[in-house]
DNA sequence: CACCGTCGGTTCAGTCATTGAACCCATGGC
DNA sequence: GCCATGGGTTCAATGACTGAACCGACGGTG
């Protein structure tokens, strides 16, 4: 957080919690990484978030155990951030969130979760309410919904018009 | 959120639902007011946050429907914010990011939410274990952990070291 | 070899939010 | 008359965010 350090006073695993993923843009990254997104660049594209706060963002969630920088190519050395086990377990945060921001915020659909499995959209819990089991991260498909920009401009947005499971990387071709 | 105004370029209703909660401190108002704080001086003591920021986002918070400003007594005249249901409804983020702090940020127990009907402490999903079902939030029963400070300076600290349920109003009496 | 483009950054000046302290005002109690 | 309480606002200083510019390592092209 870091405006007067933290929330010093509070004995409590919400603010202790705040306090990692609490700073502006850092739950948008953490969703990307949710959604397959690993590259720098795509991020950034993505985000449309200044540099220097995405270098940033990065290097705490790594520091934090959220994401894991792993070089992927030798020459030209380049690395990708790929979210971690303890990164995953936010899920259940990032989509009672979207859940709350769809029901009061938005008045068209943006985007479904689904069981990837029998195609059922995800109940309020998480859960899939046709098999009624709770549907693990890696089994969530997202699929786009009528709100959502036809032709966006950047790769990695038209990347996610297609259907596609989290946490399976993202393929942004430029074309 | 407001620097550089808004997630302008992000479709999502999870961007969406940042833009109005996902500010500094918001959230951990929010909290509060789910554990029952309404009143402007027991936000102030029990959060230690600026008088300026807590009112601007006590503000905000109405503005948005997340907390209703009520008028409890004429004279003199005072005001209290009561967590309307749309606030009531960000429950289940409070609840997962508190999963997630306990499990990978805390070491200790610092609160335990509980079924009121049965005692048995929540699942991961906000269900009762026992009861086999999904517990309402005014059926919560927020009882203090080994972690937590057994004597706290502030009133409100004190008020919640006795299990209450969550939305009931707080009685911090300043002895 | 010269030149250009990409990826993944860092640096920097300007703007805007946050902080903490001080001040304010209506009312009530002594 | 005086102080206390609740619920604020104002203000200077600090520090985070923004956007643009710059940078270095490489690869590809002519």
């Amino acid at each position: 957080m870091a405006l007067g350090k933290d929330y010093a006073t509070q004995e409590c695993s919400i603010a202790r919690a705040l306090e990692v993923v609490g700073e502006r843009w850092t739950l948008l990254v953490v969703r990307d990484a949710l959604y397959g997104v690993r590259r720098y660049n795509d991020f950034l594209v993505h985000l449309g978030i200044p540099r220097a706060v995405l270098s940033a963002r990065l290097r705490t969630l790594t520091e934090e155990g959220v994401l894991e920088k792993r070089r992927y190519q030798e020459s030209p050395p380049r690395d990708e951030y790929v979210i971690t086990e303890r990164g995953i377990e936010l899920w259940p945060v990032l989509r009672t969130l979207a859940v709350w921001g769809r029901e009061h915020l938005t008045d068209c659909r943006l985007r479904y979760f689904r069981h990837a499995d029998c195609g059922t959209e995800l109940g309020s819990y998480g859960e899939c309410p046709a098999c009624g089991t709770v549907v693990p991260v890696a089994d969530v498909l997202i699929t786009p919904g009528p709100g959502l920009d036809p032709d966006p401009a950047d790769p990695v947005s038209r990347a996610l018009l297609k259907p596609k499971r989290l946490l399976e990387s993202l393929e942004a071709d430029p074309a």
